[in-house]
RNA sequence: GGGCCGGCAGCUCAGUCUGGCUAGAGCGCGGGACUUUUAAUCCCGUGGUCCCGGGUUCAAAUCCCGGCCGGCCCA
């Protein structure tokens, strides 16, 4: 046995499983392979759902590799029933909302859902990721899908494969099509009474548990066209929905679905998956996709929700920190990992993570899968030097000294890179690529620092010279230091660190409290940055002219 | 009741699919650079019942069977 050299990505396994799929079922799939991804429109999107994306899009880049013709679709679920008033929306949205599908929930004038559909895609985009959106609405108001629903209805009412292999796996068909109530508009309340071609005769009455709420039924008995939308607070929607269990594979049969991830609850014994898998081939002759089952991505250990507001969205991500990033914590395990965001030091960890792959990637030390890992990570392709990799959290130091948390310019710009240059972490000076690529750094650190930093490592140079109160210690603390400051080399952060040390000897004060009153008259708390590389970093002019000032205030 | 996933260093995990070098990394911890507070940097060091039991094998963290514990899901 010969030990392969090194080991594939999760993603080429399933890329090999994918591409003998698609060789055992040539017939009956299309030339391009399709890998689905979606998620259910009911709120804003957010990096759990974007971990169905990147998953279903590291198969595609790697069968792309192998020279395939991919398709990567993204279906947005906005034909279902609102089961709760999510949290930002409880001013705009009425409760008379619930029950109504997404499409047909107007939110400045457009579905509620296509805000938040249209509004991900753009992110991904931001993330490398191109799809193709395909509104599952629109699935429905197009002729072929609808004949097939037709289909299913037509076996339904027959007694056949439907109602067959739903009392297999012990499950009822009653709620197999949910037609939309023209009088109230609402989809989670309607009955079906009678199948007849296209027409579909249902009675929007009973009562309903959703969300937290119980709906009652209008009363109104009616009649739909599964080829006629219907008119919903001025919205055109869907004239119903099959009932997911029939719907998911349905779909995989008219997009024809070779390879698609979703959440690990599809993926049970007698579960969407298993069910959708024999009704897709028994009833439509369909292969069923490769199935990629993910764990959910927790925040802080807790699942995400938008209805509850409770999430980070993509462009939350990507203020704060690279996209790549985000790419590699979802793409280097396994899709059934629990990846818990962390967005303080997690992210802070991930960065330095990342940083550390990028190095041997670019100096060959990467074995094959963290080269995979690396490529699929990379938002725009491979760049075309390795980064100058400052650490993001020194950056997150750097913004700080040079007053640039609330925006970077020019004149900040260099004032940063001067800190770096000095604190050692510049082989050589950027430009081109390595300048664009601090810049970014800085301005995300510094997005960071804004809205993540916990209280204990933020900090402001003192523009004007405090008055505080100063023992007689300090004060013979403070004129030591500003002596041994005047001859000192500003470029080198030791000697600076060393110059704190010596003063506080020569007074006989204990390092700790001495570097305390240093903190306070620079910065106004009691720690900071190593004093070293604050003062290189500000500069001995200013911290001098702020102790000075600082023992003139004081009274001294 | 069933399913999926996980269990390896103090912590978070990689390695398990495809059995094979001495079981790794980061963090932590100890020490040093530097008599120093800090999620600054570098260096050195520390750290293990790979959940338990059995089986297969020349060889098991890895494969098989049976348990235990935890998380999640379906019903």
């Amino acid at each position: 046995m010969v030990r392969p050299l090194s080991k594939p990505h999760w993603s080429e396994v399933k890329a090999d499983e994918v591409e003998r799929h698609v060789e055992e079922h040539r017939d009956e799939l299309p030339d391009e392979i399709v890998v689905a991804s979606g998620a259910s429109t009911s709120g804003r999107l957010h990096v759990g759902n974007a971990r169905d994306v990147f998953t279903a899009d590291a198969v595609a880049r790697v069968l792309e590799d192998r020279g395939h013709d991919v398709r990567l679709v993204w279906v947005s679920d906005d034909v279902d029933p609102l089961r709760r008033i999510p949290r930002d929306l409880e001013d705009v949205l009425d409760e008379d909302m619930l029950g109504v599908p997404y499409k047909g929930i107007p939110l400045d004038g457009e579905p509620f859902s296509d805000v938040w559909a249209s509004r991900f895609v753009e992110e991904l985009e931001g993330f490398g990721v191109d799809v193709e959106w395909v509104s599952s609405a629109e699935l429905y108001m197009d002729r072929g899908f609808a004949e097939m629903v037709r289909k299913v209805l037509e076996d339904w009412k027959r007694g056949g494969v439907v109602e067959e292999v739903f009392s297999r796996f012990g499950l009822e068909t009653s709620r197999i099509y949910m037609p939309v109530c023209e009088e109230c508009g609402r989809i989670a309340t309607t009955r079906v009474v009678d199948v007849d071609g296209w027409k579909v005769v249902y009675r929007c009455e009973g009562e309903h548990e959703i969300g937290d709420a119980v709906l009652r039924g209008c009363g109104h008995e009616g009649e739909i066209d599964l080829r006629e939308p219907v008119e919903v607070n001025g919205l055109e929607v869907p004239p119903g929905k099959l009932g997911w269990k029939v719907e998911w594979p349905t779909r995989w049969a008219y997009l024809g679905v070779a390879c698609e991830p979703f959440g690990k609850d599809h993926y049970v014994e007698g579960g969407s998956y298993d069910v959708g898998s024999v009704l897709v081939e028994e009833l439509h002759g369909f292969p069923a996709p490769v199935p990629v089952p993910y764990e959910w991505i927790t925040l802080n250990g807790k699942a995400m929700s938008s209805s509850k507001g409770y999430y980070v969205t993509l462009s939350d991500w990507a203020e704060v920190c690279h996209e790549e990033v985000l790419r590699f914590l979802v793409l280097k395990g396994k899709p059934l990992k629990h990846l818990d965001l962390d967005m303080v030091f997690g992210l802070l960890n991930a960065v330095d993570e990342y940083d550390a792959l990028e190095r041997r990637y670019f100096s060959g030390d990467a074995s094959h899968r963290e080269k995979v890992v690396y490529e699929l990570s990379r938002v725009d392709g491979v760049p075309p030097e390795c980064p100058p990799h400052v650490p993001f959290r020194f950056c997150a130091v750097v913004v700080q000294v040079v007053g640039a948390v609330d925006g970077l310019d020019e004149e900040r710009f260099e004032a940063a890179v001067d800190v770096m240059r000095r604190a050692g972490h510049l082989e050589e000076e950027p430009s081109g690529f390595a300048r664009d690529w601090l810049w970014t750094r800085l301005e995300k650190a510094a997005a960071w620092v804004r809205r993540y930093a916990p209280e204990d490592v933020k900090f402001e140079v003192r523009e004007e010279p405090p008055e505080i109160e100063l023992s007689e210690d300090e004060i013979e603390f403070l004129r030591a230091l500003l002596e041994r400051l005047k001859g000192v080399d500003e470029t080198d952060p030791g000697r600076l660190q060393k110059a704190v040390f010596e003063a506080a000897r020569a007074v006989g004060m204990r390092p700790q409290d001495a570097f305390a009153t240093f903190y306070r008259v620079v910065i106004g708390k009691d720690r900071g940055p190593r004093a070293g590389t604050l003062i290189s970093a500000v500069g001995v002019k200013r911290v001098s002219r702020l102790i000075e000032g600082c023992l003139k205030a004081s009274g001294s």
